[in-house]
DNA sequence: CCCGGACAAGCTGTATACAATTCCGCATCC
DNA sequence: GGATGCGGAATTGTATACAGCTTGTCCGGG
């Protein structure tokens, strides 16, 4: 069947990640899905999935909004990362085959050149990510991977602005985390990866932390 | 305003978490929503949000259906609960006061004698919930907290086929684990956590197996 | 000047109607 | 006999209407 309901899922989930919508502020139904030319029924059901994802948020009579980015909130779900994708690294060493690591050898010397300066921060963050996402893969348990992929939508709003200021070593530290798991190390794999992961923790929530005004000024 | 849809969410949420419903059988909107006294739109708003839970799964212009119950998945989600319960143990370790580990105690010695033959096995797993979830809730970190409650929903109907065998030791686990948070050993909880989780994951994993056939046989 | 209540406008919550699609049984053909 | 195509019934996808709640404003009283 046609599949309008998923096109305004995937539009809305972008702009929640993306924040497009002022915390604190309810969306409003009918105008949004006249914006995205649907009526509020597919427009309500993918809101609520979002709500189950935790990229928003619903209060009962009053309607939806997007979720509040608060330090807590990037401490708690930085540390889920961090026990998520320590596991799934763990896995990774013991299961992947060869042919995958060097699978990811090849992606981190392709993409080596574009973690300079001149390129734009969100493709960095999107980089970044995909080298997570292909070690969680290799643990080979999906379930894993889904939630390691919910947790970056829900942080990469901040991660975009984190960023700015760690391109250069974040190669590296993929390189020695990369390292680890080419050597079957589960032990250096799992550690580096929690360090890794433990200074954006830092990092971010200091930003969010200082930012906390800034970020919630209306950008409309 | 009233919350006709939060009560089929419920609802509906328990019917999933029980596998009331048939596997590989899509479930019939009309028919559920005048069972369940609402019309339709509430219930696919609940269903909706149960799909994004991971209880549901939806496959466009065919409907929803129950999530399917197979050996790798429950393998893989006991691999998500090893991750996010040792994690959060060993954040409780640190964070809990003296008077949230006392209160554990208080449970644990107050639900003793529950843990007997003659208790519904629906009512130990619940005990069991309850006790890793207080646990969990020292972790002062509630993203984690609604991860875990997540993972126990998809899975809780496996436990209690499971559990049948396993009350007496149970207890004694839990006490074991708890010992070392006491301790404030924080190495000591994180194993006999990672471990106890281990051995409930192959056991329910095997019952999964042999049972797969029986749980598919259509049930009405 | 501040506080409180009532009214009005707007928004959300739910039911229902209809269009589009899928599903299932049956007949037909190879 | 098995595969294929067709048509009606059933089911899902979406729009829309309306009821009930929430919220903001305005007016009156303290």
């Amino acid at each position: 069947m046609s599949t309008s309901v998923d096109l305004v899922y995937e539009q809305v989930r972008q702009m929640a990640a993306n924040f497009e919508f002022k915390p604190a502020e309810r969306i409003n139904e009918s105008e949004l899905s006249k914006q995205l030319g649907a009526s509020r029924t597919p427009l309500r059901e993918a809101m609520n999935r979002l709500t189950a994802e935790g990229l928003l948020v619903f209060e009962p009579g009053r309607g939806f909004f997007c979720q509040p980015l608060t330090p807590e909130l990037v401490v708690h779900l930085y540390e889920v990362r961090e026990a998520l994708e320590t596991a799934a690294i763990r896995a990774a060493v013991e299961r992947a085959g060869d042919d995958d690591i060097a699978a990811i050898r090849q992606f981190l010397s392709d993409t080596a050149e574009r973690y300079a300066d001149g390129t734009p921060t969100k493709e960095i963050v999107r980089l970044d990510e995909e080298f997570h996402l292909m070690i969680a893969g290799l643990s080979g348990n999906p379930e894993l991977v889904n939630m390691i992929k919910l947790t970056y939508e829900r942080i990469r709003y901040v991660r975009w602005i984190a960023m700015r200021e760690r391109i250069d070593i974040t190669h590296s530290a993929h390189l020695h985390i990369f390292e680890a798991l080419e050597n079957r190390d589960a032990q250096a794999a799992e550690d580096r990866m929690r360090t890794h992961i433990k200074t954006h923790n830092a990092e971010a929530t200091e930003i969010v932390g200082k930012a906390y005004s800034n970020l919630y000024v209306p950008q409309h």
